[in-house]
RNA sequence: UGCCUGAUGGUGUAACGGUAGCACAACUGUUUUUGGUGCAGUUUGUCUUGGUUCGAAUCCAGGUCAGGCAACCA
């Protein structure tokens, strides 16, 4: 097991800190806003720094960055322990940045008594115009030079609820001409008369991110603060409010976000989906939330790898949605049952066939010499799908046609002989025979087929309800199509279809991970029951023939 | 027209001055009682211009392109 596996810029930086002796082991954290539900790109974050920790010896604290009460709920905050969870990975603590408000308030009247925050009195938009543009330097404005008891006396009084929401903020006085937007005094506190989902109606003001993170991190001797690169430029004030504080010194450092091909990744924009009615939930298996693609079948272990095999960089990126197929395809190959399911029935009688019926025998998986077998019923009436018989065979056909044999999986060799259409010149019914010799396990007829085929005994067939998933959008890179992202939205993402099961599948764990025989990776929906079973369609199968027939 | 990031096959990601490797995708062939799986193989790449060096994806300088930064959001 010495597989030399190079390690990313930031378990780099790591492991030269524990080298060195700067840190003994390491502390990361994962931090999530509880606004929303959990998606892939949060994974990558949730691998990440947990994979950091395991790594080297180190944990990992979950916190709730639940500075902003209008947003925040505790439906989130429940949602999110359950994917962190099921995705398997357990947490030294459980943290919120309100449980450190009072201390909060403390590091801001700190910086007063320093001379290193005031309270403004503008409004919003003079801030705003006040601190100039990228180009052009921000100007002061009166309120900058207050006293340091005004100052101190003015914000115990914003917390007191003196003052209307929007009155008053608390800012840094730093640097208005700063290259740095994020320096230009920054707002550390504002107003707001909103119910937190866990501090109540205790506090009326509320600690922006730059005021509260890094001193969250700090309080908590986070080692190691992992972020996306769209915090780069608060790192200065990250830093700043650190050493200002004398605090423990946290250090941020930051990787580029996923992107995925064919779907969106940002809260705002999924939460559109949901309220817009394109997908019923926020875990609709054709979301990329943790909670939809669990619903859909993907399994803690194929995310991990799909993490893994990613990477972690600075530069953009957009990987690839078939990677994703590939490590649930991987996974699912190795632990899925293997089940017997027709969508677009026709039906085929073997006319030699009169035993009425046989039970027949096959293996739940052939990838696992000790997954053991089922019992499948055969008999003179089966449905087959309608896509493995042609009434003109091509030359690379090798399923069924007149005069043509196949093999029936796990059971016998047959051979068609006639067939029957309808008025409108559909096939309705093959007829065919079979060859005693030919049973599966014990063929002795000498007979090689090229084409093997699924099939279901029709008076012992179970009805199931398919939801096959098609990518959401139909465009490669959302990012750069003109226009609202809803344009593109893929209208068939969702064909529900009607299919006869094998018996099996009525008596099978409601937990159980499915491969339908040539057709692809499905699990039961949530929502399936005893009387109305409903699969999801994971991820479909490789197709070679599907690729062929587009040349 | 400021500051900050970044640029390696179609997509990701390695190579830490010394043979551009790996994975996915694509394409061959082979095996197969799933046109699945497995196995073998093929194709495709260092943004650009200079410089340093015996030697540059890597170091230096200029350029180009892409992304980010001015919420009482995180």
């Amino acid at each position: 097991m010495s597989e030399e596996k190079s390690l990313n810029f930031i378990e780099e930086i790591i492991s030269q800190d524990l080298a060195s002796g700067k840190y003994a082991s390491i502390l990361t954290r994962f931090p999530p806003e509880p606004n929303g539900y959990l998606h892939i790109g949060h994974a990558k974050s949730i691998c990440l720094n947990f994979g950091l920790a395991k790594h080297f010896g180190g944990k990992t604290n979950l916190r709730f960055d639940d500075t902003n009460p209008a947003k925040e709920e505790i439906e989130y905050v429940d949602s999110i322990k359950e994917d962190v969870k099921w995705l398997g990975f357990e947490w030294a603590k459980e943290c919120y940045a309100s449980d450190y408000f009072d201390q909060l308030y403390l590091f801001a009247v700190q910086l007063i008594e320093k001379g290193l925050a005031y309270v403004d009195d503008s409004t919003a938009e003079e801030i705003a115009q006040q601190k100039g543009t990228p180009t052009v330097p921000g100007t002061g404005n009166a309120f900058r030079n207050r006293s340091i008891a005004e100052n101190l006396e003015l914000f115990a009084g914003m917390k007191a609820g003196k003052f209307a929401d929007g009155e008053k903020v608390l800012r840094a006085k730093i640097d208005l001409a700063s290259p740095n937007m994020h320096m230009r005094d920054p707002l550390l506190y504002r107003i707001k008369r909103a119910h937190h989902h866990r501090t109540g109606d205790a506090w009326c003001i509320y600690p922006m991110y730059d005021f509260a993170h890094g001193q969250s991190d700090s309080i908590e001797n986070i080692t190691h603060s992992v972020c996306t690169l769209e915090f780069i430029p608060h790192r200065a004030l990250y830093d700043w409010c650190i050493e200002q504080l004398g605090i423990y010194p946290s250090h941020q450092y930051e990787f580029a976000r996923l992107n995925m091909t064919y779907t969106v990744m940002s809260k705002r924009k999924l939460l559109q989906l949901v309220q817009e009615g394109f997908v019923e939930s926020w875990d609709d298996p054709r979301m990329p939330t943790i909670s939809g693609m669990r619903r859909r079948g993907y399994t803690p272990e194929s995310i991990r790898d799909f993490c893994e095999r990613i990477g972690i960089a600075k530069r953009e990126n957009i990987i690839d949605f078939s990677l994703l197929e590939f490590c649930v395809r991987e996974h699912l190959n190795k632990v899925a049952m293997r089940r017997m399911v027709v969508t677009n029935p026709i039906k085929l009688v073997i006319t030699n066939f009169d035993k009425g019926e046989e039970i027949l025998h096959s293996e739940n998986n052939p990838e696992d010499p000790n997954g053991g077998t089922r019992e499948v019923p055969f008999s003179n009436e089966l449905w087959i799908e309608r896509d493995d018989f042609m009434e003109e065979p091509t030359k690379k056909y090798f399923r069924l046609g007149p005069g043509l044999s196949v093999r029936l999986k796990s059971a016998y060799i047959v051979t068609c002989e006639s067939f029957e259409k309808d008025d409108a010149g559909n096939i309705t019914t093959v007829y065919a025979t079979y060859n005693p010799q030919s049973k599966s396990g014990q063929d002795t007829s000498g007979i090689h087929v090229k084409g093997t085929l699924h099939w279901v005994s029709a008076k012992h067939a179970v009805s199931v309800l398919l939801n096959e998933y098609d990518r959401l959008f139909n465009v490669e890179d959302l990012s750069s199509a003109d226009g609202d992202f809803k344009d593109y939205i893929n209208p068939s993402s969702l064909n529900r279809v009607n299919a006869y099961a094998e018996p099996a599948l009525a008596n099978d764990p409601l937990d159980v991970r499915f491969q339908f025989l040539r057709k692809g990776y499905f699990y039961q929906d949530t929502k399936s029951t005893k009387d109305k079973l409903i699969f999801n369609r994971t991820v479909g199968l490789k197709d070679a023939w599907a690729k062929e027939q587009k040349k």
